[in-house]
DNA sequence: ATGAAAGCGCTAACAA
DNA sequence: TTGTTAGCGCTTTCAT
């Protein structure tokens, strides 16, 4: 078969001698005609390397047996094993996907959505990072799914994403309970939900063990920078300056390695004078020595609830629940020990 | 516009009381309308949020404005990075792109090619796990780009890769020069060609310095775990028995990795007693501590030269050199200082 | 069990 | 500058 061109249907029943619906029949299995010629379409079939035009097929049935992915940032781990669960996922359920990285950029994923749009997506599974989903797109009745962070207009769109605050809670306890009074608490700009729901966690556990909350302690990044290094320099300079604290509770541990960077240079011990803890249970914190007790995320789970919830929607199911709630938990590592 | 039906040319050129063909014109900006029809179809598509229908386009065109991307495991930074940067370059250029993950399994990866060229991609990069490319694939005459590896059958598929011989040969040398005698070679098993031409750097750095070729300092993993932990494994049973080293040449960070835990458990030394060096530059070297000296592959490049060789090749030109090499270099670390 | 034909939305060749 | 029309490959309805 050394011909470049890719044969149809129509070429199929020529050589079969039939007509272009049975093979279109005997294509997808639909039943209504012979053992014979079924045969005979797919001996052609398999001699002429025979490939369905997916386009056509899908410009046909205006569906395109594909899904998208937002994801911010593929290099990063933690994104990075979610998209891969969702692809595998869904590939046994014949779904193929486009992997969609938008930088974190608005931008980006405004375009992102309209490609998916006209690419006739039949759903899409998104951890955005726009505040609002693009008008057309949430307009156009196409199954989404929000993975760990809800834009404000998605008020019919299920996510699935983690008890953030209790997480939250329970690390700043754990800390606590490990004797710490000072705790410094650094976050992304909290431009979403999930981080505001972090910070009312650690305020939570400080107001129930009775620790007076010290703003001069709550520490935001501006995103200007790599996270670690921000966060490395925003430590280094409160060290630098001749304040103290016991705990440092960071919201990803990218930041919290630039909090461990920081503190090794000022040749402060951890555990034993300051203990840490971040979150996302990514190689940040399980490479580093000492190795920094985390949040797990429980990727996995993210991707299979979201998965299970978008086949459901694309049989046509209403989603039961339009919130689901992953649990996260506390690995612990030698940062708190 | 609260209809969540897609609107098509045929429908905007009624509301603008016009043909298709010259909403199409409009749309494609190939000129030939007036200022004024411009205007008003453009507010029509505007108003109505129309997006194009990329599978009609594409079956006409037979072609997808998509670019296919194989990686053997996304969740794997060094072909993350690599698919991150492709993508982001293909994207300038107005390609988007499918990113398939293959989880290094060989049926994957078919399926993928049959899948993307049923998806009319206009070209595919190509990080395979294969020994042959797919035959229909190698027919259909599409553009591939392949990096890093070479599967056997592609003679007139350009490829993108480093200078492995060398660079295992400058790692060796490095180590040589530190001191190390004793230098222990760890490899996943080397299907792929470049594991060999590292493999041959080693030696060739051996011989050069009048170290004699020991067989029993060579290792090869088998694959059936994780390669930091068969690595880890391996040197601990090394060190247990009672044998020594004061070197070792791992062929991936991972490996590495596993190395330096066995080093910890014997309690010998970085870099005092053995010096360490690995490959690929990615978390698995940067974070431990000691920080592990490695060989950066050079990632941006490898992507940016890919997409520049496949965009060329998609303007239907000729590449002019079948092989590309980028300079991998050291990066040194704690590890070997 | 099989075939003829319509039509999905689009581009491009041709006509006006 | 604009419009008409064929046809890309496929699925599906309706005949037979």
């Amino acid at each position: 078969m050394n011909d470049n061109k890719r044969i149809s249907i129509k070429e199929i029943a020529r050589l079969a001698d039939t007509s272009i619906a049975t093979v279109s029949r005997i294509i997808n299995k639909k039943g209504g005609y012979s053992k014979e010629t079924e045969r005979l379409v797919n001996d052609i079939i398999d001699t002429y390397g025979y490939v369905s035009n997916m386009a056509a097929k899908s410009l046909r049935e205006s569906k395109s047996h594909t899904i998208g992915i937002i994801v911010p940032d593929i290099s990063n781990d933690f994104f990075a094993t979610i998209a891969l669960h969702v692809e595998k996922t869904l590939k046994q359920h014949n779904y193929s996907c486009y992997i969609c990285n938008t930088s974190n950029d608005e931008e980006t994923e405004k375009e992102y959505f309209k490609d998916l749009d006209s690419k006739l997506v039949d759903g899409i599974i998104c951890i955005s990072g726009l505040k609002n989903l693009p008008e057309n797109i949430s307009n156009r009745n196409i199954p989404i799914v929000c993975i760990d962070r809800k834009p404000a207009n998605s008020k019919n769109i299920p996510i699935v994403s983690n008890n953030d605050t209790e997480a939250s809670y329970e690390a700043t306890k754990l800390l606590i309970e490990k004797g710490c009074k000072q705790i410094i608490y650094i976050s992304a700009f909290p431009l979403e939900h999930h981080l505001q729901a972090r910070r009312q966690g650690y305020e939570k556990a400080l107001l129930d063990h009775n620790i007076k909350l010290d703003k001069n302690l709550i520490f935001y990044l501006t995103g200007k920078d790599i996270s670690y290094v921000e966060s490395e320099v925003l430590v280094a300079e409160f060290l630098q300056a001749g304040n103290t604290c016991d705990g440092i509770l960071a919201t990803s541990d990218r930041i919290a390695l630039g909090a461990l960077y920081a503190l090794k240079r000022y040749d402060i011990k951890i555990p034993e004078e300051v203990k840490l803890i971040g979150f996302d249970n990514s190689l940040y914190s399980r490479l580093p020595s000492p190795s920094i007790s985390t949040i797990s995320r429980n990727t996995v789970m993210l991707a299979s609830e979201g998965c299970r919830i978008l086949l459901d929607m694309l049989d046509g199911k209403t989603p039961e629940n339009l919130e689901t709630i992953v649990p996260a938990y506390i690995v612990e590592r030698e940062s708190t020990k």
